[in-house]
DNA sequence: TATGAATGAGTGTTCATTCAT
DNA sequence: TATGAATGAACACTCATTCAT
């Protein structure tokens, strides 16, 4: 009976990450189509294939489950497209550097537009704001480092500033990119790259 | 006698109206703190001091209520500021045509925080979005002759693309001008209005 | 000022009598077509072309208005048919009483639908249950004397089982008769004082 | 161990399909109480000690509640009384034939009020009127062929009549059936096979 | 007399969450 | 682990009725 018993509990386990990864792109989907106060639990365990009771096994309540998919989110981002983020040569020229970072930030908002939605979601409690800091964290935070490395003198104010104002910028014109044909989306993205070079050109072009 | 006789009707109007706009303001609030899907419209009446009941006697659904009041805004964003929308003198330079349209409409904003929370909430019903539509046709087309005006040969295309990333761009920094302290909007302001003269600046400097 | 008010005091009664009247008209309309629960007093007022404050001055509640209108029925019904409940001539043929009796009363029923709407509405609070006993004792105590006199050693129990079962199988009926286009009604009609006359004849015939 | 397994599922289904059945049972006492438009979904849910929550899950909104009803109703109806509906020995005199369809029909209508309450209620939406078809159209065809039987020659247009206008009748007098008291039972229903008899003679007598 | 704004309890229904199995 | 029945507070909305004008 220890045999038996023995094998099914990694296989469980093994199956209870499914089930969450289930249950995480089902949320992702039903957030991303009705956004993160409409979305109703029940709906998206269904579209999981599983029960409301199931969903209450791995999260807690609704907020930790959006908290739980932008973590995955972030971890997604980091693994993902690393390379955004990383450090740049610093001579590269500004045209390039945001060809390296834009792009696959592009691709994965694209591929993730769960990810888009949660952060846009304007009626959120406290504790999702919360959750969603990690995300935006690891944005400022690279952008920070790359900044800082082609404009070394930059007070840190002033750095600050550029940081969140070119989140900003580029986050106005995600929905452009999200719903952007592909055969549009090359114009739409050389536009926002344009417009996110002639503002960071002054201070690190 | 006539005279008489007009006021009393003209009374009932105008409470009904007075209720009216206090269920509008209450709504702008309401919807405001907690986004449309969110926001309850008990509590709406409540904050308007009215009873469940005394709004729907003015607005059919809760959608009807968000229509209203994005029309206000629209009325509202005519009356006040058409200014920011009129026609420019061309010779105008840039920043100072910046500095035109974009004070009253960051004035309007701050001073309308609902107006934002509506136009910025994805998770809303084809029919809110529909609503959502006069105000983004108004400053679409203001924009649009404004910038055909210094650009007279811009091909169409090339020109809505250019309005729509305006648009998209100064929205993307709404949230910073919105949620900023009065001692720091004039410098998010003026980075603001930095971002969007270096984008426009090729095509209307 | 005396001789000022004193027309209009008459000509105000006139037109309260006119707006009950509108109000019970557009009663018995909403009352048949959605039965007393569904219909609401405010579309029974908007249907009059009256606003709910003014209903409510000529009827206490909505059962007042229910009862008084099954009174004018009532009214209607001895005023314009009295015929078909008068004492007949006892000699007369059965198939001839039967119509003399029937014809109005199918003719009235179908030009107020509302009446039978209302009695024949289940879901019925006892009040209202008792508003329409007037009209059904009309129709009872008529009948009752009609038949006592062809039979007039009848006993009372049999005789009111037999009148109150003719008025249920009539009344049975009664959908059919209302429901019946113009052109089907005669064939409805016969075949329902055919059976009428089958039951009545062994007592009455 | 397949037994084991089998029987949890079971079990798990057979609680609910027991809620079920207590909730339609609820709603048979209530719609009979109140008739459709009058009872509340609470109410019912109440009335089987269920919470409004339970009753929804279940049925997706009144009007299938009031369905799924009527459609046990059929189902036992079918199911209890087959004999009253079947084919009968076409030499069986006409009384006894009465005697054989009627006493299960008013026994089945006697110990379901619910049922009637439903069938007569006219305040009834389009899909309820629907929902009521099954039930008429079993009595309708089970008369239909019965009479049929037992007078072949009869032309379509006057058996059509002959079923409608006895179900009518029959209708009727239900309200006496279902009013009276287990000891004036027996006079009632007799009057009411005399008319039924007297009506049904002439064609199949 | 008449209006229509106002009320507030109540309706049908949903949904985040819990619990027995 | 997984189910799905169960909950009950809350929601959007209605309506009989009242009240200020």
């Amino acid at each position: 009976m220890t045999e038996d018993t023995a094998k099914p509990v990694r296989k469980r386990q093994a199956r209870g990450e499914k089930r969450m990864a289930e249950l995480l792109d089902a949320a992702a989907e039903v957030f991303a189509e009705q956004g993160f106060a409409k979305a109703s639990t029940n709906a998206i365990a269904a579209r999981a294939g599983a029960s409301p009771g199931t969903l209450y096994q791995f999260f807690k309540n609704k907020q930790e489950l959006a908290e739980a998919l932008m973590a995955r989110y972030v971890e997604r981002l980091e693994a993902a497209h690393g390379e955004a983020f990383a450090p740049q040569d610093p001579r590269l020229p500004l045209p390039h550097l945001v060809d390296r970072v834009l792009d696959p930030i592009i691709a994965f908002d694209r591929a993730n537009p769960g990810f888009h939605a949660l952060l846009a979601d304007p009626g959120v409690t406290p504790e999702l704001a919360e959750a969603k800091r990690p995300a935006q964290q690891l944005m400022f935070s690279s952008l920070e480092a790359i900044f800082l490395q082609r404009a070394p003198g930059i007070p840190p104010a002033r750095l600050a500033l550029t940081v969140t104002m070119t989140i900003h910028l580029f986050r106005g014109t995600l929905p452009l990119l999200i719903a952007a044909e592909e055969k549009d989306l090359p114009l739409t993205t050389m536009e926002v790259k344009r417009a996110l070079i002639a503002y960071l050109a002054p201070l690190i072009g």
